[in-house]
DNA sequence: CGCTAAATGCAACTAAGTTGCAAAAAAATT
DNA sequence: AATTTTTTTGCAACTTAGTTGCATTTAGCG
């Protein structure tokens, strides 16, 4: 019995050429299911059983990228956080806000957010990035750094 | 015969409390001429005779950092970039952007950029970072990837 | 089934940034 | 000016996210 989502991910792989594999399964669900991004070490960390190779977690994503189904949403902590891109456009992710004190990432869809405008002249922007950092609602309120 | 940049530091350094040193000096004088944001390794270079170690570099720019005379500004290629927090405001940086081709880096000033709203109710937004990527200028023309 | 191109695992590597500690040099004190 | 105190600096060794080369395995296909 397959589930919906083991099926949709069978058809997401096909439907950009990928080989359906073990490791590719697996690792779209996780990051289907966690909705924000995750690094190498977090996929790993939810893969549980059957964990492959950090190297593979790597090269998957990186095909993923390649295919446009994974977009590296940012850096922190000198470590990339991947996520699916099925919540942005082609110009843009959503943004994405990072607690300066629990850490906690959030991502900030359904806001418009506009490309910038009014860039020098002779630019052309193919993609915008908007990160936030502050307190999230949990942290407003306590007290301290 | 001091020149007016160096007076500049000295009246800098001294007014967030720092100790005047070779290392700080030299930094500082690097990333005013500049104008944009530099790596570690790319402050070493033009620092020419006389450079310090490169942890002095990092545990500099660090103490710089925290007295707000400077702004990891952006991460590429797994190096922070650092440059000098004079053109920005206590809530957002400038814009900056990355040619895709080239990977000339320009700072985006004197753009009007607002800080996002509608963001949900409880956060508590400190900081906005905008990244655009796409041509510049030079690269525009340019045929192939 | 058997073939071939693609995917995986392993070990060794790369490079930005960090840490601990002893030596050097500012600034404060006598 | 000499001495003491506090900060900085340099060095070597370390950390860690991500990469590379290569041998082995596997998906997809006739």
């Amino acid at each position: 019995m397959k589930s919906e989502t083991s099926k949709r991910i069978e058809r997401l792989l096909r439907s950009v050429g990928l080989r359906r594999t073990g490791p590719r399964e697996a690792i779209l669900g996780v990051l289907m299911r966690a909705g924000k991004p995750l690094t190498q070490e977090e996929i790993a960390a939810k893969l549980g059983a059957a964990i492959p190779n950090k190297v593979t977690i790597y090269r998957t994503l990186e095909s993923f990228c390649k295919a446009s189904l994974v977009h590296k949403a940012f850096m922190q902590k000198r470590a990339w956080h991947f996520e699916l891109a099925d919540r942005c456009t082609e110009s843009q992710c959503h943004p994405h806000f990072t607690c300066k004190k629990c850490g906690v990432i959030s991502c900030l869809v359904g806001l418009p957010v506009s490309i910038i405008k009014g860039v020098k002249k002779g630019f052309v922007i193919h993609r915008q990035r908007v990160q936030l950092e502050g307190l999230c609602p949990r942290c407003v309120g306590k007290k301290g750094r």
